[in-house]
DNA sequence: CGGTAACCGTCGATTTTGTAACTAACAAGC
DNA sequence: GCTTGTTAGTTACAAAATCGACGGTTACCG
């Protein structure tokens, strides 16, 4: 009978690295600053971008409209991004970061970054092949 | 002012891709059989080893037990498992996939691993790389 | 022994997430 | 202009994950 040893099936490992990553990374968030993942994807992205609308948040960070919805007011009610209304559309909010939501934003980047640094350091001279590994197959599975 | 490529940043790319990956996985095993992740793990897992118990399975698929014991029962619904109670501890149960059970294991198993397969064929030659940077991640994070 | 602590598995309550319906706004065809 | 169809974002509802506590059992330690 053929068989499948779970703790090496690809689908499932991805499943779990990506869920201890997560876990760890929200230490450099998390206990300062009190963030939710969807939370701080959209501080994150507006960051990025200065303004965007919460669609536009939404196709750039791969989270469903009512979770950019949902994190977009707690957001907002703490001060850290303000919405307007765009003169183009007035279906659409042109969002935005408040002075408090970039002070913010400016603390959690560098701690980002290193922690990320910190990763592929471990990794040695495979850090490479991770990153080009991983292009690819995000290139395989975007296509849906 | 700093700033963070959200989409080239490894924690972002790794749960991204795992919800792609699994989503894709999906097509595998939920519309013959519409069974959940839990189900498809405590499946999976009582396939590979025959009898454990819920406890077992838990630490080995990396699940909470509250997830292992519904997901437990609805398969025990289905009447793909059994359970027996443990003669030397009669606080666990035994568990071990009744023959209808074995036979939709060996029915997804197959199309599981053809799926990886294909995976790694898209790779190429990097697939052995992407592996051996995936081990070397785990290791660094299940230190927790 | 006897008592306390630790354990397995289950259950109920809370929180998070996804689905679907809805409002308000725009766009295209006639 | 009017009708029909599509879109941005919110809301209401349903499904799922997480958390805390419990009953019953075993292990530990005086």
């Amino acid at each position: 009978m053929t068989k499948l040893a779970l703790e090496e099936f690809l689908p499932y490992r991805l499943n779990r690295l990506s869920a201890s990553v997560s876990q760890a990374f929200r230490a450099v968030y998390g206990p300062h600053h009190d963030l939710t993942v969807p939370e701080w994807r959209v501080l994150a992205t507006l960051g990025q971008f200065e303004t965007m609308s919460a669609k536009e948040i939404g196709a750039h960070s791969a989270m469903h409209k009512t979770k950019v919805s949902r994190a977009v007011r707690a957001l907002e009610e703490r001060r850290w991004l303000t919405r307007r209304e765009s003169p183009d559309d007035r279906r659409e909010e042109i969002l935005r970061l408040t002075s408090l939501g970039r002070k913010t934003y400016a603390e959690i980047i560098p701690r980002a970054l290193a922690f990320e640094a910190r990763i592929l350091d471990t990794l040695g001279p495979d850090a490479g092949r991770l990153l080009a590994a991983l292009r690819h197959l995000e290139q395989t599975f975007d296509k849906h």
